[in-house]
DNA sequence: ATTATCTATAGATCTATAGATAATGC
DNA sequence: ATTATCTATAGATCTATAGATAATGC
C-alpha cells in the first residue's frame, strides 16, 4: 500500500479553500491560514516553497475541479429533468463555501501574474460556469423561445441569483430545501401570476 | 454665493469609490488612490486625517446614499407598472461600477472596526436592498401567491442576478437595452416555455 | 535519512505622522 | 493666513529565506 496520500498538504489546503473562498486573497494573510493550522507561518513554505501566490491558485484551481465533478456527477445522478437537476445542483452549492466569482475576477486575478490569472479565469469558465450553461443547452428544447440559443445568459442568471440566497440564510428563518425550491422555482416559473 | 464646494474633495471621493467598489477594501492602497489622482500617497490625509478606514467608510456611504437617491427617483419617474421600474432600475445599475454587496459583506467589512462594519451593512441593505424590496411589495399583487409575502426574497434574487450581466457585458455582443429586457423578461416571465 | 516543524530575520510594502513648501485669497 | 500639496520617515505588517530542531521510519 502506498503511504497515506500527502494528508498534511490536503489538510493546508482545505484551509486555505475555505479562508481564500470566503475573504478572498488579499485579504488573507499567509499569517491567517497558519493560524488556522495551529502552525507557524514560515512553515507553509515547507509545502508551498513558491509562496503565497503559487498556495493560492493551487488551492482554487483545486477548488474549481472538485466543483466541476460533483455539478457533473449530481446532474447525472438526478432524475432526467431540467428542475431535478437544477435541485441537485442548488442544494449542493448552497452548501458550499460561495464561490463569488465576480469578486474574483475583479479583486483577486488583478493581483496575480497575468498567466496565472488567465488559467484561473478559464477554470472558471470551465468549472463553474459552463456545467450549468451545458445542462441549460441540454434541456434547451423546455426552454421559452427566446431562450433556447441563450443557455450562457440563463446559466449566468441563475448561478448569480444563487449568490442571494447566502445573504438570505443569514437573516432568514427557512430550511435550505424551502430556499433552494422557491429560487428554482421563481427562476423557471417567473415572478408574474399567470 | 458659497465657494465652491470642495470639489477637490468630491474628486477624490469619486476616485476612491471607484477604486474600492471594483477591487475592494484590502486590494486598493492609499497609493494607488493617489496615483489615480495624480498627488502623493501622504497628501491624502490632509483631506481625511482619519485615514483609510475612514476614508473607506465615507466613500462607500456616500456611493449607498446616492445609490438609493437614485433608486427612488428612477422608480418615482417611470410609468408605474413593475416592468417600467425595473427597466429603469436595471438599466441604471447596469452602469454604475458593480456594487457587489455580497463580496462587501464577507471581504471588506471584517477587515474595520465592528461599530463601521455595522453602520455599511446597514447601508447596504437600506440604500441598496430595501428601495427594491419595497418595489416589489408594492406590486405584490402582480406576484404569484407564494412571492407575494416574499418581497425580500424576489428583491435579493433579482439584485444577485443584475450581476451575472457584468460578466455577460465583457464576453457578449448584445447592448445594455437588448440584456436588460432579457434579464427581466426572465425573471418576470419564468425560463420554461408555457 | 527524511519529514515537518520551529526561530530569527531580511526586504518590501503599507499606513500614518511631522514638518517644509508652494499657491491662493484677503 | 489658509489651503493643498510635498519630502522624509517611523512603525507595523507581510512575504520569503536560512538554518536549527524535533519526530518518525528504515
Amino acid at each position: 500500500m502506498s503511504k497515506q496520500p500527502n494528508s498534511s498538504r490536503e489538510n493546508l489546503l482545505d484551509t486555505a479553500e475555505h479562508l481564500f473562498t470566503s475573504r478572498g486573497y488579499t485579504a488573507v494573510t499567509l499569517k491567517d491560514i497558519a493560524k488556522a493550522l495551529g502552525i507557524k507561518q514560515a512553515s507553509l513554505y515547507y509545502h508551498f516553497p513558491l509562496g503565497k501566490e503559487d498556495l493560492y491558485v493551487e488551492t482554487i484551481l483545486r477548488h474549481l475541479e472538485h466543483r466541476r465533478t460533483m455539478l457533473k456527477k449530481l446532474m447525472a445522478e438526478a432524475k432526467p429533468d431540467l428542475e431535478s437537476c437544477l435541485r441537485q445542483v442548488v442544494i449542493w452549492l448552497i452548501k458550499q463555501p460561495p464561490l463569488n466569482g465576480a469578486r474574483m475576477i475583479l479583486s483577486d486575478l488583478p493581483q496575480l501574474s497575468p498567466e496565472k490569472a488567465a488559467q484561473i479565469e478559464s477554470a472558471i469558465y470551465h468549472c463553474g460556469f459552463a456545467p450549468i450553461e451545458d445542462l441549460f443547452a441540454k434541456y434547451r428544447h423546455d426552454l421559452q423561445d427566446s431562450l433556447q440559443e441563450e443557455p450562457g445568459f440563463i446559466g449566468g442568471t441563475f448561478l448569480s441569483s444563487i449568490e442571494s440566497l447566502y445573504a438570505v440564510k443569514r437573516y432568514g428563518f427557512k430550511s435550505d430545501e424551502e430556499l433552494v425550491a422557491q429560487l428554482i422555482t421563481l427562476v423557471l416559473q417567473g415572478a408574474l401570476k399567470r
